[in-house]
DNA sequence: CAAAACTACGTAGTTAACTACATATATTCA
DNA sequence: TGAATATATGTAGTTAACTACGTAGTTTTG
């Protein structure tokens, strides 16, 4: 991956990736080898229902910042495996609500500690003399101030 | 979004993969707007034979840090649109020589300026106070010492 | 109060990466 | 030197996100 690397930040975008994958990996392995049956992709919903208890098909999708559609078949595997339950809601026909079941609650305590050594460990890794997380959130809002595209544009027209 | 931004480290994989994303939606405009018919998944590949002008599929495989059978599609791509062309390796016959056609530098020679804009409007974009490349480096330095596995092995033993 | 606009959800098809498997050629070693 | 192993490429199928589009309720408005 030498190109890449040197290639400096032009490959941004594909080293992000990269990383990402490997820390889901990595997730896939932790939650294995102590014995949970959980996949990381699961994550988003579950935390937000953890933290939110009832919500509908777009409000996940809102608080996890994915679309509706991917959303929807993360559900469609929870349901499946008995995580969630849904049913509609009586105020406002259009919108399923969402929840926890007994079992999905149990994983979380189940999960807990594994995520504490997950915590820790993804600590461990990013705790650099660049913090990889707070790089991140610093980007996002230097994104929400000011585009990648809308910053190429005016540098197109002053330069 | 907001749960998976408060759930701090733990939904990092998450965060990562947004970033990326987001970082190659604004590639495709800003390529676009200044009138070249290019996608930033191509970058990795062009840049690689633009470096080091032929090579074989593993080997760019290698260089792109992609598996080969993506490798094999993409290269597909660009030899449909005639960016790249190849030719067996006559010393062994189980090679496939990749290089740039002429249109492929061509196209590298009018992206360059394009470049060079992204890379100040990147460059731009993620320096802050925790700096977004030298953070992922730093990161993948300390995945070489030992992966996130490894670590939460550890933690999961002593704690 | 009916028509228009909006919101929520769902389905179908696409994309860009992956893993697993197959085949052909090259190299090594008993 | 031929059998075993390794390497290079290719194909098929999977995955996890996406966009585009359709339908059914809800709200707004002339």
């Amino acid at each position: 991956m030498n190109v890449i690397d040197e290639s400096g930040i032009l490959a941004i975008a594909t080293r992000l990736q990269r990383l990402s994958d490997q820390f889901r990996k990595d997730g896939v392995l932790i939650y294995k080898a102590n014995g949970v049956d959980f996949e990381p992709k699961w994550f988003p919903v579950i935390y937000t229902l953890h933290l939110r208890s009832v919500l509908s098909v777009v409000e996940i999708a809102n608080e996890i910042g994915y679309t509706h559609p991917s959303t929807i078949s993360l559900l469609k595997e929870l349901e499946k495996v008995k995580l969630i339950r849904s049913k509609k809601d009586k105020a406002d026909e259009r919108k399923r609500l969402i929840q926890l079941t007994a079992k999905g609650q149990e994983l979380i305590e189940q999960m807990k500690p594994v995520w504490e050594v997950m915590v820790a460990a993804l600590t461990e890794l990013t705790t650099t003399q660049n913090n990889l997380l707070q790089a991140i959130s610093e980007v996002e809002e230097q994104m929400k101030r000011l585009s990648l595209f809308e910053r190429a544009k005016r540098i197109s027209l002053t330069g």
